[in-house]
DNA sequence: GCGCGTCTACTAATAGTTACGTAGGTTCGT
DNA sequence: ACGAACCTACGTAACTATTAGTAGACGCGC
């Protein structure tokens, strides 16, 4: 079961980026795929992901003498609460503002500037279609 | 002068909201506006600002008793490497599924929505005029 | 001038995060 | 069977974040 409310600080959050993208892997991948650049010893990663495991982030599965590890947790899970409470509490409540800063800071290809509108649109219908359902009530 | 990386915590995160969305305030009046509902002892803030004024996140003018406090930092110096984080550690570089989330976890009103628009097109016109400048050389 | 309410400064306790060393087990090549 | 090279479990340590209590200063009303 996963928890109702997961605050995974900094590193962890970093391994559960690893493993959503990965899939299953193993300490020494996660280790290794650690984006930040940082050099780390092998025990600091295991000994997270332990912690990880009791907080019902990570679980594992033992084949022979290595573990894999998975997610527990699905990336909407937390980022979904994460991210709505920075735009209330740092953005004032507007995802424009957030959206803004997301835009001035990272780079956004032609590929991504075309799913960022089709999510938009699809937000819309979506709207759309709620308010069309209320009206008809 | 401003601190190269900055990196708040949750309270102290909450705190500067306040004060970018509010202007310079007294202690209490910060801690009266934190949205999270929490109790917390008027201490309790004001050592936290004590602290963040240690690390250049806050700064204050004195008024007779009371201090007026007021962001040291920019909201976007701030921020920006801390979204850009989020995207490439969790969000695989992809700003878009960062941005499915915020929609998806956060109410967008019609407002919002033309306000999202108005600043992708801006950002589209941004890129263009960059590939203009790179295509004339 | 005295007390009440408010303010700041300082101290401290607690819990969480990050870090790594050491011990002990397993596997594999020789 | 022995050692090298891996693995995990566990203990510990430093540091940070969060919390709040206590003490002393200030100003206002009476």
């Amino acid at each position: 079961m996963a928890r109702s409310s997961v605050r995974p600080s900094d590193l962890e959050l970093q391994i559960l980026g690893i493993l959503w993208q990965q899939g299953p892997l193993t300490a020494r991948q996660v280790l290794e795929a650690l984006p930040d650049g940082k050099q780390r010893a092998y025990t600091t990663v295991l000994t997270t992901m332990q912690i990880m495991e009791r907080k019902g982030l990570v679980a594992r599965r033992i084949d022979a003498v290595t573990h894999i590890w998975r997610p527990a947790v699905s990336r909407r899970q937390v980022m979904g609460p994460l991210l709505k409470g920075l735009v209330r509490n740092v953005f004032g409540g507007r995802p424009s503002a957030a959206l803004q800063q997301l835009l001035a800071g990272s780079t956004v290809d032609a590929e991504e500037l075309a799913e960022i509108r089709r999510l938009l649109a699809e937000h819309e219908a979506r709207a759309a279609a709620k308010d069309t359902r209320e009206e008809g009530q």
